[in-house]
DNA sequence: TCTTTTCTGTAGCGACCGCTAGAAAATGAG
DNA sequence: CTCATTTTCTAGCGGTCGCTACAGAAAAGA
């Protein structure tokens, strides 16, 4: 049953596995849990609502994703991958990390708005009030994790002497997280792409002044 | 039914009602029920835990509280009053919304990670992930109904000439509301009061320098 | 005492939960 | 073709959900 999602390609020949093909594509049909969980969270999305959204039965799910908890641990992986990446990649990319916190910022009252999707993060929302200690505490440890690579980032740039030597980065970074955690909560609650830009664009003047 | 749980006081005597009393305190099972919501959030704490918080037996949950929903509607009115009204008073206290805010977040932080109860805000996480919009909505109302209040209170000081003519109110009240979101996501998620002091006083140089 | 009223405890209702056994269906291998 | 393998479909498992019928217990009033 490991690894029973992977299809191993040969090479060359596609050469189709032994039994019975798969009726339904497995990459669609997770992009499907993945809007449900978005939208219900863990707890409040049943396996019966999963299978209705993905248009499969619960047999071909367990056959093909694990259990309940682990299709949502893909589902994680997977939103991180398709939708959670802006962070990491102003992170990455720009020169600064005030310069990355801005297009973090303002990427994310654009992604939390975004038309045709659950508004807000997955991430900060789709495990609050979970019974099951584990699954809630693997999106707390993403969170907390999140907020420590703010930190790292600054304070490379504390060392590269372009943040002042007694900033604090730690509570800086936990500040960063707070409005990104504000804005998802509001995006969820009904603000416009228009209004989280604005706060966002408040938010930055806690840097100093360029 | 109607009106259960009112004990009606006459003139004088105390006159005991009619059939067999109540063998526990209303008020005190209450607040076990508000602690048990506060902590797990509506859905994800079921009548059995909630009864046996509450030490009492299902019947008289439905005899002296309703339904679930009734209960959860009355905790929150109760949560307002004894734990969620630090920011009205602030609001109503402080001379300048600046002040309030002010106030606000430091005593937020205070709040929502005191030793002995649930940590964040009730308001803002036991109805997420829910399954009955109209539990869901009461919350976000109110949640919304915070934010207007701020900016109510920003644009009071606005006309008295407290803050520039040309301040976006609605943003910067769409701000302390995501200050205050992040800062209970935060203390959720295992910060500690210190951390979310440090993190009010960073949001708190939004304002023009005093 | 007896009746009336109200609350308590037991026991269980129907509905849904996550999950799976077992048979039928659809493919490749021989 | 037959056989082995894998997926699909139907049906239903044990468990928990929110909630309640019912009988007995505990009080006031007659």
């Amino acid at each position: 049953m490991v690894d029973s999602g992977t299809e191993k390609a040969q090479v060359g020949k596609v050469s189709r596995p032994r039994g019975r093909p798969r009726s339904f594509d497995r990459a669609t049909a997770l992009e499907k849990a993945l809007m449900a969980f978005w939208e219900h969270g863990y707890e409040a999305t049943s396996v019966s609502e999963l299978t209705s959204a993905m248009g499969i039965g619960a047999p071909s799910l367990y056959a093909a994703f694990g259990d309940k908890q682990a299709l949502f641990a893909e589902v994680v992986r997977e939103y991180g991958v398709r939708y959670g990446s802006f962070g990491d990649r102003a992170l990455a990319e720009e020169p600064t990390a005030r310069a990355a916190v801005e297009r973090m910022l303002r990427e994310a009252a654009v992604e939390y708005t975004a038309p045709g999707r659950p508004h807000g993060c997955l991430v900060i929302h789709a495990a609050t009030n979970c019974t099951s200690p584990e699954v809630e505490g693997s999106l707390r440890d993403r969170r907390n994790a999140s907020i420590a690579a703010f930190e790292r980032r600054m304070r490379d740039d504390v060392e590269a002497g372009e943040l002042p030597a007694d900033t604090d980065v730690a509570a800086l970074a936990r500040h960063t997280g707070a409005i990104i955690q504000g804005m998802s909560q509001q995006a969820r609650d009904g603000a416009s792409r228009e209004e989280l830009e604005a706060l966002a664009e408040i938010a930055m003047a806690i840097w100093p002044r360029t």
